[in-house]
RNA sequence: GGUCGGGUAGCUCAGUUGGUAGAGCAGCGGAUUGAAAAUCCGCGUGCCGAGGGUUCAAGUCCCCCUCCGACCA
């Protein structure tokens, strides 16, 4: 019994792999051959006026249709699950339109919120009284007494999660209050049946050449105004933003500005955050079987791309094939 | 040239009365179902500057050399 999301007349592509990788040129190359539309699978990049310290394409360098960009402002909040159903509206309604969707992040739950048969609770994100109660009952009597009491009402999801990964503990609970429980919607990440026929597409990098690469983007970001953006963003009240001032990039340089720390501090810090983040990512996306890596030492996008294209083509047909047999 | 400090993990340093070494940071690995650029977990062999001596046993005591720093000439 398969979950597969049927209506699709072409799988889906996504191009994934660590920060600085590539995959934002490489994703618009694809999509202008193609005649597709690129759909950004980025945990921050759905904030308006983050632009440079996200990485963000530029408007003006923009050939094919963007999704996925600009979504809400740094105040507001999101989540994987909001993530979800707009980008499954996106993909369904390009297929209707007959044109494609590549998928191009670095967020691997967003993207595999899309693609894999994730099926989060309801709930309301916003306003929700029990992640502020066990918030505070977390800060007032500490996490092992959080941990206990997630124990106590469900003990299959406190044994899959580290006491002191408070944020995960009040999650769990959150989900007990709902009636529902963490234990019973984890599973490993490559046991989880795929909602929408995909086909992966992930950007090696050697890790010496990928913090070569980081180190640049950095230095670049800075030279294009990052400082400006920020002190923008804090006009605009980044301050009260609870996930978007947590962004690389962001929270170091309002440190700096805040007389925390040189700039050049800011920067290095950017820089060394921006490789264990590279780091996690290689973790995330490593264990997934699908994605057919392809070496991206070089910045040579163009042949990059030609190479993904040869690759879609054949699993194209692929499906076709299966399709045909079914 | 002399005196005093110091030379221990990539870096900053601990190392009790001699029993072949351990913290922080960095680095590396992993997890990941509504914050995910978040959150969390795991990983420490290093000619203890070189050589010699005392001792059953030396990072630890003694001698000598060397390098760095401070001060005195």
């Amino acid at each position: 019994m398969s979950a597969l999301h049927s209506q699709l007349h072409r799988p889906l592509i996504a191009v994934v792999g660590p920060t600085a990788s590539g995959k934002t040129a490489v994703s618009q190359l694809i999509a202008e051959q193609l005649g597709a539309s690129v759909l950004s699978a980025d945990s921050m990049q759905i904030y308006r006026g983050m632009n440079i310290g996200t990485g963000k394409i530029a408007p003006e360098a923009r050939t094919v249709p963007y999704y996925g960009l600009d979504l809400i402002e740094p105040g507001q909040a999101y989540s994987a699950a909001l993530f979800q159903s707009y980008g499954r509206d996106v993909a369904i309604t390009l297929d209707d339109q007959d044109s494609r969707c590549v998928l191009c992040g670095g967020t691997g739950l967003y993207i595999q919120a899309v693609i894999d048969d994730y099926s989060f609770a309801a709930g309301d994100l916003i306003d929700n009284p029990s992640r502020r109660q066990w918030t505070r009952f977390a800060e007032e009597q500490g996490v092992t007494a959080l941990w206990n009491e997630l124990q106590q009402r469900d003990p299959s999801s406190a044994e899959l999660i580290h006491p002191n990964n408070v944020r995960r503990v009040i999650r769990a609970l959150e989900l007990f209050d709902e009636g529902t429980s963490y234990s019973e919607r984890s599973a490993p990440a490559n046991r989880i049946p795929a909602f929408f026929p995909t086909t992966l597409i992930g950007l090696l990098v050697d890790t010496e050449v990928l913090n070569a690469r980081i180190n640049a983007r950095v230095d670049r970001m800075f030279e294009e105004g990052l400082v400006d953006e920020v002190e923008t963003l804090l006009d605009r009240g980044l301050h009260d933003a609870l996930t978007a001032k947590q962004a690389i990039g962001y929270k170091e340089v309002v440190a700096a500005l805040e007389g925390q720390c040189s700039l050049q501090q800011a920067s290095d810090d950017i820089k060394q955050a921006t490789r264990r983040y590279a780091k996690r990512q290689r973790t995330w996306f490593r264990k997934d079987d699908r994605i057919t890596w392809i070496r991206a030492d070089s910045t040579d996008a163009s042949s990059l791309a030609e190479e993904a294209l040869e690759h879609l083509s054949i699993m194209d047909e692929r499906y076709f094939e299966q399709g045909a047999e079914g």
